[in-house]
DNA sequence: GTCTATAACATGATAGAC
DNA sequence: GTCTATCATGTTATAGAC
């Protein structure tokens, strides 16, 4: 490793240090770069910007699930325990720093800003975790196309699903992971739907999943 | 309307003009006071911060939503057609301040923003924003219960397609209107699901609706 | 007591010398 | 690459004016 990267490196670690004590907002640059060891501009040089430091973090998350996704899959599982399993170990892996999930969340859903989820920066970021979904369906007979469209729409679910962990105060989140479930068994017979015609009475079950989940805003 | 209250709406007004003109990041607090030929310290003892400035236009936009909104449901409309219509209001009234939107739905969506969506301080607007959905759909045969709860989850709909209707770089959003448009036509459906065991074969429409709308990432 | 104004602060970001 | 100095801006403190 080059001193260049141990810097980074460095910073890095110390910022995550300061971010899962303090918290995003009242962590500092000038905080960072003090306790690094370091003046607040060399701390710019590696980072472009205070978000800048969470979606390196961001990144590290994504390649961590894919590294460890593929030893989930060993067994013969079927679709809705994949999505289910995959979605859970994500979770699981962020949950160590879920408030900064916030960040994250808040720069997806930002248009214009750099670290958008839609923005161009991000277009790698975003198709590997949604390859990471399509993978999980492959067992359903779709077309690419269709599994591309699935996968997309189970990666906006996934960005929802986030929203909803980091406004999740219950205990370890135990919410967010029944929602998960209770998502995927609801879901996923409208994945063979594309293959078939045939239609089921969804709707009910919906409802008292929803209700489950006290989803949302109470009068 | 007393002096104060005129230099209340005179701040708001003078803001509303920079943040059309120039974006809510490129005005100041100083530039709105300076236009506004006030102090700083002035304009802070009316607003309590510049995001409070887009949240009185969330609000009295939402006031002129209700206000417009009896106009609308005079003649006998299907469900269907008022949830669109009262959605497309929505809007059609936030078009000109459509980027403004930008920072409600962030705000909105950040937990622990004095500003939230789900928010202690937001209570009211958001149950009356509620209310105008249950209103919406009021002649679907539903108990109470069930009503708050469809016309909550139309509510956090709605704020997708807020959303949407930010990123939508369309022609007059005409993308935006018409993902309103397949919405309703495959959730009303889900309402009176409710009210009966029968289900219905959606999913082939919704897929076409997804490929339609030309939903979200592309590869 | 309600407004107003000026000054000051904190912090994210940048410029430029070395 | 590194640092110091500086800027821009949201926000707050505070002291006075009416």
């Amino acid at each position: 490793m080059r001193a260049g990267e141990r810097k980074r490196e460095l910073i890095y670690a110390t910022a995550m240090e300061l971010f899962r004590t303090k918290g995003f907002e009242d962590t500092t640059m000038r905080g960072i770069a003090e306790r690094a060891g370091i003046s607040l501009g060399s701390a710019y040089h590696y980072y472009a910007s205070k978000a800048a430091i969470v979606f390196d973090y961001y990144s590290r998350l994504q390649a961590e699930h894919e590294a460890h996704v593929e030893s989930l899959y060993d067994e013969a599982m079927e679709v809705e325990a994949r999505l289910v399993a995959v979605t859970k170990l994500k979770l699981e892996l962020a949950r160590p720093d879920r408030k900064l999930l916030i960040e994250v969340a808040t720069a997806l859903v930002r248009p214009g800003d750099k670290l958008s989820a839609f923005s161009e920066e991000n277009t790698d970021i975003r198709n590997r975790s949604i390859d990471v979904f399509a993978r999980a369906i492959e067992a359903v007979p779709l077309t690419e196309e269709q599994r591309h469209a699935f996968a997309s729409l189970i990666w906006v679910a996934h960005l929802g699903i986030f929203l909803y962990f980091v406004h999740d105060e219950s205990h370890e989140q135990a919410r967010t992971f029944a929602l998960v479930e209770d998502a995927a068994r609801l879901l996923t017979p409208l994945l063979f739907l594309a293959t078939t015609t045939m239609a089921a009475p969804v709707a009910e079950a919906a409802f008292a999943a929803i209700a489950k989940a006290g989803l949302l805003p109470k009068s």
